[in-house]
DNA sequence: AACCCCGACAACCGCGTATTA
DNA sequence: ATAATACGCGGTTGTCGGGGT
């Protein structure tokens, strides 16, 4: 099947926009809707491809976007769902409000890819580049289920990542048929959509599997190692499981010598990133100060500086010296020793991690966006 | 002052997919 | 069922400004 261009190339500007386009674009979108993308530059009076508007429109003109400096929290939010979801920006970016999916990618390659590499970690794996297999049996397991969960779940942050478009179409739609009621007289949504503010029930995966924690905790090791864990449901209860896990924005504020001032991070913070996460890197010279083993065996987040938590979140390992990277089989991930205690350490760092992706995840959809 | 380099970000391109005729 | 069309996404490129030499 060939496939038309997107409009005619002959004559049609390109590069940069001039102010005076932007304003032909935002007036025009405001009065009319932008309707057909393909029909629309001409009837604002624009010599651009209807791609090239949609863009423009999406990227930098619309009224929801935040722009400037990411946050920290922001920036968090981001390595964490990237590591769930990938580079799927565009469902990235359902879960960080008024921020474009360009803007992520953009700040993803310029800034966060970078420093994760610095820190050791694959920027695509998320996991340190010089580790190996788990040896254990229990481990091996606890891996394959939240590798396991972790691709159901990013199949449904996916799915509820097109749900909230087209909420925010509906939204469109609506504010479109305001402003002029006539174009839109034979436009229909026949879904039935949850309206935003409607929190949608998801990430029962994560909830599911915390709840396995919660019940398991105690004896992952010693419970029934054939055990396999079944493939979660949407029907698991989503109560009392929040409450249980710490916000990591909490104790990524709790040290101001973490983050700047205004909450941003700027590049002495990038500085101070790099420097503490070499240190973890360089594998617990004197003075770091990670997670403790006694912080892991706390059902909560530790409090502490940001980036050692963080990354040993990532990194799922403990600032003992318990522990070692061994490589294997191209896969890297953090290798215990296989004592109890370190059992715990490992799936308590886990289960921390998913617990701030999913209070991530669910303070984002208290808070869903507009558009 | 001129040039070069590099980082940041805006914009483009090509492909996949959903929708429509 | 199929082809044509439109839209959205992700990768890549282009442009611009600041800093260094």
């Amino acid at each position: 099947m060939g496939r038309s261009p997107c409009c005619e190339k002959v004559g049609l500007k390109k590069g940069p926009w001039t102010p005076e386009e932007d304003q032909k674009l935002l007036a025009y979108i405001e009065e009319h809707g932008h309707g057909s993308w393909r029909a629309l530059p001409a009837k604002a009076g624009l010599q651009r491809c209807g791609k090239s508007c949609r863009l423009r429109w999406t990227n930098y003109l619309r009224p929801d976007i935040k722009r400037g400096k990411f946050t920290l929290q922001e920036e968090q939010s981001i390595i964490q769902l990237h590591a769930l979801l990938g580079n799927r920006w565009s469902a990235i970016a359902t879960h960080l409000s008024k921020r474009t999916d360009n803007e992520i990618k953009n700040h993803w390659n310029t800034h966060l890819k970078k420093r994760l590499t610095k820190m050791g970690i694959d920027p695509v794996s998320h996991k340190p580049k010089n580790d190996a297999i788990l040896c254990t049996k229990s481990q091996s397991k606890t891996v394959a289920n939240l590798s396991h969960m972790a691709q159901w779940e990013s199949a449904r942050l996916e799915a509820e990542a097109r749900l909230v478009k087209q909420s925010r179409l509906r939204c469109t739609n609506s504010y479109e048929k305001q402003v002029q009621p006539i174009v839109s007289s034979t436009s229909s949504y026949k879904l039935s959509i949850p309206v935003s503010g409607a929190p949608t029930r998801c990430f029962d995966i994560l909830k599911a599997w915390n709840n396995v924690w919660g019940n398991k905790h105690n004896d992952v090791n010693g419970g029934n190692e054939n055990e396999d864990l079944e493939s979660p449901t949407s029907t698991v209860s989503t109560i009392g499981v929040i409450e249980s896990s710490t916000s990591f924005f909490e104790f990524a504020r709790g040290n101001s010598s973490g983050s700047c001032n205004d909450g941003t991070m700027g590049e002495e913070c990038d500085e101070e990133w790099e420097c503490k996460t070499n240190n973890q890197a360089a594998n617990s010279i004197p003075g770091f100060t990670g997670m403790s083993s006694t912080d892991n065996n706390k059902e909560h987040v530790p409090r502490g500086y940001f980036l050692e938590t963080f990354t040993d979140l990532l990194l799922s390992s403990s600032g003992s010296s318990n522990h070692h990277n061994v490589q294997a089989g191209g896969e890297s991930i953090i290798r215990l020793e296989p004592n109890e205690d370190n059992n715990n350490d490992y799936e308590d760092n886990n289960k921390n991690y998913w617990n701030n992706i999913l209070n991530l995840v669910n303070s984002s959809l208290q808070d869903p966006p507009l558009f």
